[in-house]
DNA sequence: ATGCTGCTTTGCATTGCTGCAAAGGCGAGG
DNA sequence: CCTCGCCTTTGCAGCAATGCAAAGCAGCAT
């Protein structure tokens, strides 16, 4: 039920500390007069005197003692928290991304559980219908822009693709034209990224998967050609053809100031290391 | 060195307990708009996003349930505090008063502490250096007005004086007239008080001393006649002659404001009895 | 689909708080 | 004895904080 001002409690253990109002409020950037007077409201509030104002300073009294040492241990308290918030990197990071990147960031996942022990890393996988802004995941990696206001695309390069087809399958197709070779698909709303639109010309397609990477242990497999980034190459060979179209690859988070620090620490090593990995 | 703001703290607390800006707003009687552009301060001031804002209310962020934490102690401490200073009386309660006063005060004292076992009485005899509006003492029993304006004078009543003497002096002396009785009297300066000097005229002074109740003492004793309050007269007779001046006792205090609980009870106390014992 | 409810946020007028300067007091030191 | 320094308090001008009303938005029931 008290409904007693915070921060004048505060001014009240700083006066405390110091012995005056006006080293009190030098303290903290405030003039003895304010701190006058609001230690005037607070004493109405609590409906007791708590400290006696003498030309030498002031004294607290019991009461004033009494809300004097609560304040201290809230500022001991808040301090630690602050320790705590600021020194040290802890707590989740909520990462989200179609489960084609999965192979991909795992090794980057690791990494930063190593530099940064006290961190865990959640990754959900399918963001369809995850809201970032409203928290239910920190991190996004995309290769679309939803356009939302409140969040923040960047873009960490793009996604170079090539015609790949896995030995077994060259083996038994080398000589026919590519539009006799069977071919690996994707349902929709995958099937809509350039690189695949850019194949429809290509032969019959023998499977389609809404997963990234059964799309890829298709192609692996050797059940038809596919178009696959560079960067999931491995294994693979690639075929000759026109070169298909590149995809820009997102980062997708609230706003900087929105982000807890070990979000942002995470952020900054897939900035670091993700470009470098594309383009490689 | 966390230089954060107290008040929004309390506020984190409030959102936390209610779910959203408004519902909090509502409990603690300020608007939404308030607490939305004070808890973006505090999370400016802390550099972690303490709260995420949804068209469904708040969730805290981990940053926010940390501090959220203090407050809840803090809370918790003040409503403690609150309630020892709001429903227990405790405490010393400062009393200070010439010497005459102590025996007519004793018994008030003993009423004191046995309605209140929690609080103690400290008694100063001699008052004349202390200086109650610095919290030397509390309170005072005193005749004399001394004016400061920052105290505040209660008269209790009158103190009304006899002439009087104890049985041996009486039949030492008994048919003589009074003029050649041996008087008691007073060193400065409580010979200036009125029923002394009104005796000025009658015998010789045989003691004087600066201590009211060693004046008493010599009167009841026999070494002289004396003037003596009403209340003290056990043991000594009255003796016929022009009526004393009477003299104002006030109970001398800081404002009502000012004053701990326990010394409003004992300031209660004195107002209840004292005027009945001094007219009776 | 559409209206409705509750949420947060923004713009604006007002209130309240804050800082500065001056006044009043008390104690120390020359 | 007087002056100086430090303390608190008060009056006044300026500014930041507040509340209200409106807008924007998401979810839900109709």
């Amino acid at each position: 039920m008290p409904d007693w001002s915070w921060a004048d409690l505060r001014l009240l253990m700083e006066v405390s500390r110091h012995g005056s109002l006006s080293r009190a409020g030098e303290a903290i950037g405030k003039s003895a007069s304010t701190l006058s007077r609001r230690l005037d409201r607070l004493e109405a509030q609590v409906g007791q005197p708590l400290l006696l104002r003498t030309p030498e300073g002031c004294t607290l009294t019991d009461a004033g003692r009494e809300l004097a040492a609560v304040a201290q241990d809230t500022d001991r308290a808040l301090r630690r928290a602050h320790d705590r918030l600021e020194q040290q990197l802890s707590g989740q990071v909520q990462l989200s991304c179609g489960d084609g990147f999965v192979a991909f960031l795992t090794p980057l996942i690791a990494r930063f559980c190593e530099a940064h022990p006290e961190c865990s890393v959640g990754l959900q996988v399918d963001d369809s219908f995850l809201h970032i802004e409203r928290g239910e995941a920190d991190l996004a990696l995309r290769t679309l822009h939803r356009g939302e206001a409140s969040l923040v695309y960047r873009e960490l390069g793009v996604i170079r693709y090539s015609l790949a087809a896995a030995p077994s399958l060259i083996a038994r197709f080398q000589g026919q034209p590519l539009e006799r070779w069977p071919r690996v698909g994707l349902l929709p709303p995958l099937d809509g990224l350039g690189p695949q639109r850019a194949l429809s010309g290509l032969g019959p397609v023998v499977v389609r998967s809404n997963s990234f990477s059964a799309h890829l242990d298709a192609v692996r497999a050797g059940v038809g050609l596919g178009a696959v980034p560079l960067v999931t190459m491995e294994g693979l060979h690639p075929l000759p053809g026109p070169p298909l179209p590149t995809e820009p690859l997102y980062l997708v988070s609230r706003r900087r100031s929105e982000l807890a620090p070990q979000v942002r620490a995470f952020v900054a090593l897939l900035v670091a290391e993700i470009p470098a990995l594309l383009a490689g």
